[in-house]
DNA sequence: TGAATGATGCGCT
DNA sequence: GCGCATCATTCAT
């Protein structure tokens, strides 16, 4: 039970290929020292930003005050603001110089669902971290922790041995551009997989 | 049950 | 000004 048994990521993983990066982290878990305790969840779904010649990466615009973290240090949190309301959490990869991240869009909750239900009042408990900006609502995630070291002692990924089996790809969600890159991957046998409602339901009918 | 839309603020042209 | 790596609600069927 102790956590000490769990490897922690390093930067090493991180500065790899981003296509590399975002499935591995499938069912690996991110543990976060939250103000209002410990929070842990097991990823399911994730997004690959691959630099200035994906069109979808933010990067793509050019070098900008809000992009300069993902030209640098892998392993830190690129979180930004969205629509008004909502923060998307990505990981920071590939060597410094080259601008990419992954999008964590889903996770399970593990620990901590008490505080999580206080964030995002109404969800049932699998939808709790569905979504990348649900996930960062439930987390307590904003902009004030944009650029911290995810191989810190306040958030961390750590890796407990255990194996996804079935990873699927598709296309990313809500991008306009380089739709035809299958750069979103998620765990096809979790129900907190993200989805358009439709897909949702049939999914959990085939699993039913 | 699935499609459409309103909320809401910021970064960049 | 416009568009945005979203979500919850409303509306049509």
């Amino acid at each position: 039970m102790s956590a000490r048994k769990f490897r922690r990521l390093t930067r090493s993983f991180f500065s790899r290929p981003t296509v590399d990066v975002a499935p591995e982290l499938l069912g690996k878990f991110i543990v976060y020292n939250s103000p209002s305790g410990r929070l842990v969840a097991r990823i399911v779904e994730t997004e690959a930003y691959v630099g200035v010649d994906d069109p979808a990466c933010h990067a793509s615009a050019g070098r900008t005050a809000r992009t300069a973290l993902l030209y640098g240090t892998p392993g830190l949190a690129y979180i930004y603001f969205i629509y008004g309301m909502y923060h998307c959490f990505n990981f920071v990869t590939e060597p410094d110089g080259r601008a990419a991240a992954v999008l964590l869009r889903a996770a399970e909750p593990i620990e901590g669902v008490d505080t999580m239900r206080l964030n995002s009042p109404k969800l049932p408990e699998y939808r709790l971290l569905s979504g990348p900006g649900v996930f960062c609502r439930s987390f307590g995630l904003t902009r004030e922790q944009n650029g911290w070291d995810l191989t810190g002692s306040d958030i961390w990924v750590e890796d407990r041995g255990e194996e996804v089996k079935n990873v699927a790809t598709s296309p990313r969600i809500g991008i306009s551009k380089a739709t035809k890159r299958h750069w979103r991957f998620f765990d096809a046998d979790s129900r907190a997989v993200s989805a358009l409602s439709t897909s949702r339901r049939k999914r959990k009918k085939v699993l039913a």
